[in-house]
DNA sequence: CTGACGATTCACT
DNA sequence: GTGAATCGTCAGC
């Protein structure tokens, strides 16, 4: 990848508190619509004194318990899925295929279920200590694309789930910049096809012709 | 306690 | 395009 595609953001956008998306963002119940207002929005992680942001290019809506492909389907209710219940602004996250740490933001207001599960971002801040994290040598698109990188690259692991997004370890922030209304696509989820109907609503959000988006660009 | 499997990724053909 | 990696979670016994 060209060094250009790198367009690094200055640290004190990234720790000024008033970029900071807040509650109210988090809480409103059309997560469909949170999911596409969240492309474009920088995820920044700040632990061990290590700071690292990349802005989000690729979103999944997660409807609650009306969705079949929703963890919370049905309101089930378990120790993992307890997160999903609490007020939005929560951090979700879990395994998945034993190896992969699926970062999700929770959304909307207590005892209702929802989440948007960020599968791909821009690296905007901490390249190296990225490169460090992944054990990869250089900058390339594979660095954040796909929700297992995106986690790998930021430090984001199961042991953050029920981490507050208006705390200080793990926030997202809004510098100003949003992609244009016709570069946001809509399409069907990824891997969830065991959700029959469900597996067909146009639920992911991604921005056109980025080359971190994972999956098929249809 | 046990077994099946997943909101994935990567190496290899 | 195919298959392996790899383990927490959860239903079922």
């Amino acid at each position: 990848m060209k060094r250009s595609h790198y367009n690094k953001i200055d640290e004190k956008v990234l720790l000024n508190l008033n970029a900071r998306l807040s509650a109210a963002f988090y809480s409103r119940d059309d997560v469909v619509l949170i999911a596409k207002e969240l492309l474009g929005k920088i995820l920044v992680t700040h632990f061990d004194n290590k700071l690292t942001a990349a802005r989000i290019v690729e979103t999944e809506a997660y409807n609650g318990v009306v969705d079949k492909a929703s963890h919370a389907h049905k309101g089930r209710r378990t120790a993992r899925t307890e997160i999903m219940y609490r007020q939005g602004g929560a951090a979700y996250v879990y395994l998945c295929y034993g190896i992969h740490h699926l970062f999700n933001v929770v959304t909307n207001a207590q005892e209702t279920p929802h989440a948007i599960l960020i599968r791909a971002a821009e690296p905007v801040y901490g390249i190296e200590t990225m490169l460090t994290r992944t054990g990869k040598s250089k900058f390339d698109y594979t660095l954040t694309k796909g929700p297992g990188n995106v986690s790998k690259a930021l430090d984001i692991t199961t042991k953050h789930t029920g981490v507050d997004l208006l705390g200080y370890e793990m926030f997202i922030i809004d510098d100003g910049w949003k992609p244009e209304k016709k570069e946001i696509i809509a399409s069907p989820r990824i891997g969830v096809d065991y959700a029959e109907e469900d597996a067909l609503l146009p639920y992911r959000f991604y921005i056109k012709d980025n080359p971190f988006v994972s999956g098929k660009k249809k």
